[in-house]
DNA sequence: GATCGTCTCCCCCGTGCGGGGGAGACGGGT
DNA sequence: ACCCGTCTCCCCCGCACGGGGGAGACGATC
């Protein structure tokens, strides 16, 4: 079964790219477009898609109040990609905490917008360093924090996760945990994989900066 | 079973006072004490120490060497922690480089020395991150950007190492920062074992540590 | 009873990483 | 001239890392 999008986004333009770009994969299929976020509720409602791809800002209801009502009114509700232009992140931000899966550069290459969608379909509320890198390239070093913690906030990791992380953050190896914790190194190695995927990182590196970035481990 | 330290100075008075220090803890047992490095390996072999509190500086086996024969000779050696006046950090090191698991300042509080042998004796060779705590107590408190920087400048990071570093602390991977600075991955493979090596770091994720819990990189 | 999430451990497999060497080019300093 | 530090690139090599699978045990929830 392929992956259903619906397209939220005040100007026709860029649903029209996005619908390009999607429609071009074999397992997404875009169900449906709408104008503005008032009209989100009631068509998710009747077309039940697995994503939904929504700008921030739009004239009647924006990304950050559609997203809450949508939580709120719909039960199994899609997943919300959050796109934004980028000029004003301070949407983006209010958007995750609202409970957004994910936020996606309009600018971004095809392949990643593909991606992303796969991904947040999939169940992983990431997408952190890739986006907040960039984030933090453009605005140097400005919103990198905010950013990072709405992400880790909606990472949910699990207790012996956050354990893992917090060890990995103080430079300890996959070995030198385990025997820390007192597990295998194979154990180790499911909670080190499952932290990776859910923080949205690529390596331990990139995990032990979401964990300083978010404050989740503070510096001293 | 409290933690066994074998004491290696070749003055009498530190090996005294560390003894004091120590003995004055219920979980910590000095085991046995050396005037020279030549008298490690045996000792070691014969008393097997879960942490060796190791003079960088002696007459005719230093601190460098000797922790090299050691780790060389001894299987399960036990923990090594250097012990500096901090006034020839060249000594410190090479002897990290050697495999030292940590390293100390005689000036340190009592306190501090107590907490150093703990922490290698659990296992944990954050060296860097722990000096900079430790220089920061001692210029109390306020002055801890100071002194972590201080600490970074003892490192001596030529400017590329420290563009390198910086790059290591957003998460990027070799092949990345060589595109990112237009040379090749072998280039940047030399840049990064010159930092990791200077910073006293086992990979890339113990010196972004560093670079974080120095002020080097600051969140947000 | 069945389902779900969590924690635990196992396999294979590719590769990025880091150590340990070396070497040439350039510039500054003596 | 000479040395030295820096930056650049190269080799080989072992290994930790991380992806992609799967699977059993346990407790909570339904």
């Amino acid at each position: 079964m392929p992956v259903t999008v619906l397209l939220v986004d005040d100007e026709p333009l860029v649903r029209t790219g996005l619908r390009a770009v999607l429609e071009a994969q074999p397992d997404i299929e875009v169900v449906g477009e709408a104008a503005d976020g008032a009209a989100v509720i009631p068509l998710v409602r009747r077309l039940r898609p697995d994503v939904v791809a929504m700008d921030v800002r739009m004239p009647l209801l924006d990304g950050i109040d559609a997203t809450r009502a949508l939580l709120r009114s719909v039960d199994a509700p899609p997943k919300i990609l959050v796109v934004t232009t980028f000029e004003n992140d301070e949407y983006v931000y209010g958007a995750l905490r609202a409970g957004a899966d994910g936020f996606l550069l309009k600018r971004a290459r095809p392949a990643e917008i593909v991606h992303a969608v796969r991904l947040v379909a999939e169940g992983e509320s990431l997408l952190f360093p890739a986006s907040v890198r960039r984030l933090a390239a453009e605005y140097g070093n400005g919103g990198g924090n905010r950013a990072a913690r709405a992400v880790l906030e909606r990472a949910r990791l699990t207790e012996r996760e956050r354990e893992v992380l917090r060890l990995m953050a103080r430079g300890l190896t996959n070995a030198e945990i385990a025997a820390r914790l007192v597990v295998g190194t194979e154990t180790v190695k499911s909670h080190v994989s499952a932290v990776l995927a859910k923080l949205g990182a690529r390596d331990r590196t990139q995990a032990v900066i979401a964990a300083y970035e978010s404050g989740f481990v503070a510096p001293g």
